[in-house]
DNA sequence: CGGACTTCGAAT
DNA sequence: ATTCGAAGTCCG
């Protein structure tokens, strides 16, 4: 469909997208403002010196920008090209250094020192050199933004396809730029004004950034406690629940290994599925999810807690109509007072005072003892869905978890409905950054808001003694200053040795199991839930397949005739909704690109998936040796229950060429002899369920 | 949009 | 044992 006045550069494989054929060194051109290649056949005015190819302009870069975006930005344009130049002059730079220069001009961010922030903020973490370039590794460089060559912060995803850091993103928008930096579509206005984070970009980062830390993970630890092995794999399975509701459904297996009443952070040792515990800013889909991975364990209360013992966590969800949210702080209001007898679980009103009992008072304990908080946010309950959405705001609807809160006071006030009600002071002292915040370290301490309401306040309880979770300033971080409450739980469950047997097969089970199941859980296509094939990422920041993205709109135009009486009249355009979201995305339907940065590491993550399968194998067979004893009864009791086993894998893998087969010619005879046709795990049980949605 | 229906753990 | 709770879904 390209025109013969329009100018296209090179692809990303370095073909012209004009004419298709891939120019030689001579034959290209290089815009000296955004470094992008050009063929020079295909230019309608190519630089006719030599001085001119030196520093030339493409198209894109020398034409004038939107007219309305120039005339915003006044000369500032014009000094911000010759800046370029300048760095592109520089003969003493690399490419890479020049590329980071050009994003720094345009980014308006100035970094005097490369090393400056690695070093800085202590946290003993450390992003020495050694992290990042395993992390590169990882992803192979090719999800990189190409303003600044780094693994994107905050990725936005362009209709074609190409991946950028938020930041970079708008300020080359910013610049009166609407076509992609990489291949130079053009970026609808929408995505312009209001560009989507990419939120599974996110997760491939995050597992990025984790897999070093993964592959060096030791056997695994003695679990502490674990529960509901029994359960389903998800909530909500059964059909009897399916017809009743969510609330029907057996609440799913608990992955974590804390008991009920742990307080505080859930930790890597704690969380034998991945091994890398409960991150700030995780994420899941509903409640009983997060109560799977043992952040928030009550299905309905917001509290979680016992009256003599403390509060573990709560859930902020905007409820309740006192709460104020100020992200780093926030006030909280008790339960109770509300009249909810026969069904009416969402009864708004007040009709008596909150007192400080059951999980006001469990809240209070927390106070009073300085016990860490976890903190669940629901989204899209405290935001609107009609305020424009930053785009900061998760596109997901669900619960995140926020990290550790204290509870630095708490009191009674007379709530806006008349009736007093418990309220909290939570102030933030996780040692995770905040999710709405780019900062690399956690909270410092930080003094206490001021908080009006405390006037007309009553029984106001403060900290006596000094706090059992507290900042150390040696270590520069959080840290149990006292020890944590002893769970009363744990003990007497591990006391049991049928429940003992049963964890440990889930810790088996988990362990050969997670790679997979992080895949799906990460790169699950919204539609067929199966890791995604070919992924495209809509303007408003889905994933799918390409095919399942199709498939649901086949059999409809974007364009519809309208016709009156037998007569054709204008043809009108057809809204056509995103799979996820009311987003009207039929234009980007028009044109559809996959994300082939994104596809890359799906397909990197597979491999490494396949190569880890076989050490997987090996522990695995291990541990049985171990408690061979055991073992008789194992198979017998496992294979009634209908979990969803993954059955694509065999359409995927004849899709591709195998690379994986090639590699382990190595070592055949060997290779040969471990592989098993079918793997003797338990969990591979016939997949007579074809159990969609 | 509001009511009926369901689940689980905790507190009593 | 019984009650209740910052839930979730279907149905009218």
């Amino acid at each position: 469909m390209a025109h013969d006045n329009i100018q296209l550069p090179c692809d990303g494989d370095g073909a012209c997208m004009r004419c298709k054929v891939t120019p030689s060194a001579e034959e290209t051109l290089t815009c000296c403002t955004c470094a992008t290649p050009w063929h020079v056949t295909c230019l309608a005015s190519p630089p006719e010196n030599l001085a001119s190819t030196v520093q030339w302009h493409c198209p894109d870069c020398s034409g004038d920008p939107l007219p309305s975006a120039a005339a915003a930005m006044d000369g500032s344009s014009g000094e911000l090209f010759a800046a370029i130049r300048e760095i592109e002059a520089d003969g003493s730079l690399t490419e890479k250094e020049k590329a980071r220069k050009r994003q720094e001009l345009v980014s308006g961010r100035v970094e005097e020192d490369d090393d400056k922030e690695k070093k800085g903020k202590g946290k003993g973490k450390g992003k020495g050199k050694g992290e990042e370039s395993s992390f590169l590794d990882f992803l192979d460089g090719s999800l990189n933004c190409s303003f600044c060559m780094q693994i994107p912060e905050r990725p936005v995803t362009t209709p074609c396809g190409h991946n950028f850091c938020l930041k970079c993103f708008q300020k080359w928008i910013g610049q009166g730029k609407r076509t992609c930096a990489k291949c130079r579509s053009t970026i609808p206005p929408k995505m312009a004004n209001q560009p989507r984070i990419n939120s599974t970009l996110v997760s491939v980062i995050r597992m990025a950034k984790l897999s070093k830390s993964n592959a060096a993970a030791g056997p695994l630890k003695v679990y502490h406690f674990v529960h509901n092995q029994d359960r389903p794999d998800k909530a909500f399975t059964t059909e009897r629940a399916q017809r009743a509701g969510k609330a029907n459904a057996a609440s799913g297996k608990i992955f974590v290994t804390v008991p009920p009443d742990h307080f505080g952070p859930i930790t890597a040792e704690n969380d034998p599925a991945r091994n890398q515990g409960v991150l700030v800013g995780e994420c899941w889909e509903d409640r009983f999810e997060c109560r799977q991975w043992g952040a928030h364990l009550p299905h309905i209360s917001g509290i979680a807690g016992q009256s003599k013992y403390g509060a573990q966590s709560v859930a902020l969800s905007g409820g309740y109509e006192d709460d104020e949210d100020h992200g780093e702080w926030f006030l909280y209001t008790g339960s109770g007072g509300r009249d909810l007898s026969g069904n009416k679980r969402t009864n708004k009103k007040q009709s008596f005072d909150q007192t400080f009992v059951n999980m006001n008072e469990a809240l209070r304990v927390s106070c009073k003892m300085g016990y860490p908080v976890r903190v669940l946010l629901f989204l899209l309950m405290c935001r609107s869905h009609k305020e424009k959405r930053s785009s900061y705001a998760p596109e997901k609807k669900g619960v995140r978890y926020d990290g550790v809160y204290r509870i630095e006071k708490c009191w009674r006030k007379a709530g806006k409905q008349g009736f007093k009600v418990c309220r909290y002071l939570f102030v933030r002292c996780d040692n995770e950054p905040a999710p709405w915040t780019s900062d690399e370290h956690g909270d410092m301490p930080r003094p206490l808001p001021s908080i009006p309401e405390l006037k007309k306040a009553t029984d106001i309880t403060e900290r006596e003694e000094s706090p059992s979770w507290d900042f150390d300033e040696e270590e520069n971080r959080w840290k149990w200053k006292k020890p944590p409450p002893p769970s009363k739980k744990s003990i007497m469950e591990l006391a049991d040795p049928e429940e003992r047997k049963r964890a440990r097969e889930a810790i088996k089970q988990a362990r050969t199991t997670s790679v997979r199941e992080r895949l799906l859980k990460e790169f699950g296509c919204l539609i067929c839930r199966d890791v995604m094939n070919l992924p495209v990422t809509t303007p408003c920041a889905h994933n799918f397949c390409k095919s399942c993205f199709e498939g649901a709109f086949a059999g409809k135009n974007t364009i519809r005739e309208r016709s009156r009486g037998g007569r054709t009249l204008r043809s009108q355009k057809i809204v056509l909704h995103c799979p996820s979201c009311p987003t009207d995305i039929s234009d980007f339907l028009q044109n559809l690109q996959v994300n082939r940065e994104l596809m890359d590491v799906i397909e990197t993550l597979k491999k490494k998936s396949e190569e880890n399968q076989e050490p997987a194998e090996k522990e695995l067979s291990e541990e049985q040796e171990d408690e061979s004893e055991e073992n008789a009864d194992l198979d017998s009791g496992d294979s009634e229950t209908g979990k969803k086993t993954e059955k694509a894998d065999p359409d995927n893998n004849s899709q591709k060429p195998k690379r994986g087969r090639k590699r382990r010619k190595v070592g055949t005879t060997q290779g040969v002899a471990d592989k098993k046709d079918s793997p003797s795990s338990p969990l591979q049980v016939q997949s007579s369920d074809v159990d969609l949605e």
